[in-house]
DNA sequence: ACGCCCTTGTGAAAGTACGCACAAAGTAGG
DNA sequence: CCTACTTTGTGCGTACTTTCACAAGGGCGT
């Protein structure tokens, strides 16, 4: 069985644009509080680290939210991308394996303010069951059906080793979870309806080497101006 | 992610390529380990969740490898990714900022075991210089350009807050690491020479409500001839 | 030695993404 | 109202990516 690709095609914004949206929101959020009014795209590029043509073409696919000869409204960009990432409204986010990385997932308050709500922790673990973490106590993973149900959480994280992370995963789809953030070294198999993105450090540390590697092989870095670092995931 | 290298020597494997190469490798030593010694693309794109005939492609840039009629040697396709990757020698890594996440970062096995070596860990804070983190001490930020001369470090990874972010980079830089990970959700500003990647966990919880959202709106009537304020006539 | 059958490696097509360059659209000032 | 100036929105060429489809290569049974 071939897992397909979770959106083959969607009919509307490009995954690239997408995957800036973010971006974008965050440096409008910051200017949004500076005070700033309107910015150009040249700016915002500039911050955002890209290119301007295509932060124009990124916001033009939400519309036409510019006035030319101006800019853009920062207030109102800030809410037509909130909008498009669908940041309106709160999500219900669970996390299953409490150990070093869902500790820091839990502790981390960047995901409250961002309209992300930690409903629940789950672990196997009859150790860690039980403690509070983050101001929740940890259930035990058994309960997850039960609690994803009744929290009705949409995006399920998963923290736990590579070898459960697959059953978890199962659970998490089962009771009905529709995202899933997955931070275990393993491909995970699910039903096309459901989103999985996965962040993997080891593959980010590969990747570093790859480049670093090629700069070894070859001679003297070229000297020149400073550039933006952009990636994509 | 190089902008402009006039010296194209293009014995260049694509970016996209490079950032699966890591999964391939992953889904193979898995099979080593089972003591498999074969295998097909068809049987490893299916483990590693992507289309066979992409998975050749990948594996055709590092060169023929497979045996038509029979599928690739776990053990020499291993070997390969590895060297090409750059896995055969050890890279050091240095963290700065021991929170959260820097502890999970630091404690975490899973990158000794593939070829970094954690040779520092920096913070700022007077309460937690001087801790020991598994199994390192964690040194002052300010002694950050002489360790990282003398361990050689050649990956840095910030786990600060972001408005440390843009300055620990700039030292990691001028001290002479040209490969950054960055946690901090902001864009840092590097010379051309050093490679950022960045992590960044707010981003792809968005990505997903973005996913959500069309998800749901599927169900109900779209838009409904609802129409932007601002739309032009 | 021979031919069958399986799997690789790769042209070519289709689909995405990027960034230049510029007309269109709006502001500001007279 | 008109002119000068600024900045958006986008058409278009280029480059990269993915996928299909199949000829060529190689092992294996007879
Ligand atoms: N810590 C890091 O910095 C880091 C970095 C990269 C990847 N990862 C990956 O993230 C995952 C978690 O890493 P970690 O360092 O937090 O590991 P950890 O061992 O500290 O924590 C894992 C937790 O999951 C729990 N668990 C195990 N099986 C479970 C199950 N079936 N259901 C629910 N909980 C279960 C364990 O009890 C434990 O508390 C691992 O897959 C790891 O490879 C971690
Ligand atoms: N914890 C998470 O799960 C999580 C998730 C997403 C993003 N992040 C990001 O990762 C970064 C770290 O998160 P955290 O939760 O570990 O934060 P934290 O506050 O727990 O830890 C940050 C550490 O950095 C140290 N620090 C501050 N300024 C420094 C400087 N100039 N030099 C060296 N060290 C310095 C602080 O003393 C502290 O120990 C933040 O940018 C955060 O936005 C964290």
């Amino acid at each position: 069985m071939t897992p397909r690709s979770p959106r083959p095609k969607d009919r509307g914004i490009p995954e690239a644009t997408v995957a800036r949206l973010p971006v974008y929101l965050r440096a409008l959020q910051g200017m949004a509080e500076r005070g700033t009014l309107t910015v150009s795209s040249e700016d915002l590029a500039a911050i955002a680290g890209v290119n301007s043509a295509k932060l124009r073409k990124d916001l033009s696919h939400l519309g036409s939210y510019g006035t030319r000869g101006v800019g853009y409204d920062v207030d109102y960009l800030v809410y037509q991308i909130s909008r498009e990432l669908g940041l309106t409204q709160d999500w219900t986010v669970a996390i299953a394996g409490v150990g070093n990385l869902g500790r820091a997932l839990a502790n981390y308050g960047g995901f409250g303010t961002r309209g992300f709500r930690i409903a629940a922790l789950f672990d196997a673990d009859g150790r860690v069951v039980g403690d509070e973490v983050a101001g929740l106590v940890v259930r035990h993973i058994d309960t997850l059906e039960d609690v994803v149900g009744s929290e009705d959480v949409s995006i399920g994280v998963i923290a736990t080793p590579a070898v459960s992370a697959q059953g978890v995963c199962d659970r998490f789809v089962k009771a009905g979870v529709t995202s899933v953030l997955n931070f275990a070294p393993v491909v995970l198999s699910v039903p096309p309806a459901v989103d999985v993105r996965k962040v993997d450090l080891s593959i980010e540390l590969q990747i570093l080497a790859f480049h670093e590697q090629r700069k070894a092989d070859g001679q003297a870095p070229p000297e020149a101006g400073w550039i933006d670092a952009t990636e994509k995931t």
